[in-house]
DNA sequence: TTAAAACCCTGTAGCTACTCCAGGGTCAAT
DNA sequence: ATTGACCCTGGAGTAGCTACAGGGTTTTAA
């Protein structure tokens, strides 16, 4: 199976893939005569469980692991538990901090109403007000 | 004020100040004689103004935007109001996959439980199932 | 037969928003 | 005279791709 099929089938594009095989995800494949990359089932596999990996954003270092353990000798899988209760834990951190900042930018979005020009902007002046609140209480005298 | 008195007073590391600089942000200060970057108080409320549209997560580009708003000349502020739509869509956008991400998370983690060996785990064999699961229907014979 | 289209190769640069470092120069105090 | 705290420039590294540039090969169609 040459990359275009590969790509074809995984619906990974062809560069990624070549990325990943730079990256050491997955393993340097067969040559052609002609020298074009040739791929077996094997590859096809473990690009699918790439993929996989990558749509819930496991981190190429994290499936580096994972593949790992997958095709290295059996070992206790509790490390695999952690990994993903680590991601659920980051995702559910982002997510808090992602609606922090949605309601900051509600508040924004509110002081500010149509048809206002630049200077009376409520947005631009909230934005610099409290920039100005939040500098430090320290001041630099000029001499 | 030398950049390091900018740096304490707004928190903004050193390295980033510069950053900001060239890449357009912060307009080039004066030079003290012995080359020194030479800051005034228009910089630090710059700075400012920069920092906190930095933790709503506004994009350099949309900081460039606004900061030309705020210094140029006054015009409708329409374009403002429709920035910070865009980005409480975005944020919007992103909890909402953030959320799928999470169950997806859920699911798998509760695929296995402790003890288990890595050909056992159903954590990995779930990635592997519905890898396999989601490739391309079309096959491709080996002749 | 030949020319275009479709495929493949390597290597490099670009994206975001920093962060860090190497290898220097400058200035105050000891 | 030397230490230490500053400051400078320029370049590399981060994550995960994506997009060339500049070639070679294979298939298909005129
Ligand atoms: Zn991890
Ligand atoms: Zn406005
Ligand atoms: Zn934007
Ligand atoms: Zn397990």
């Amino acid at each position: 199976m040459r990359i275009g099929q590969l790509s074809q089938a995984t619906g990974i594009g062809i560069e990624t893939i070549r990325y990943y095989e730079k990256v050491g995800l997955l393993p340097d494949p067969a040559r052609l005569p002609n020298g074009y990359r040739d791929y077996g089932p094997g590859h096809l596999d473990r690009l699918a469980f790439i993929r996989q990996c990558r749509s819930l954003d496991i981190s190429i270092a994290d499936i580096a692991r994972l593949l790992d353990f997958r095709h290295g000798s059996p070992t206790d899988c509790n490390a695999i538990n952690q990994l993903v209760d680590e991601h659920l834990a980051q995702i559910r951190t982002q997510i808090v901090s992602m609606r922090a900042l949605e309601s900051q930018l509600i508040e924004l979005r509110k002081r500010c109403s149509k048809g206002k020009r630049t200077p009376d902007c409520g947005i631009l002046n909230e934005l610099t007000t409290s920039a100005r609140g939040k500098m430090a209480i320290k001041r630099f005298p000029s001499h």
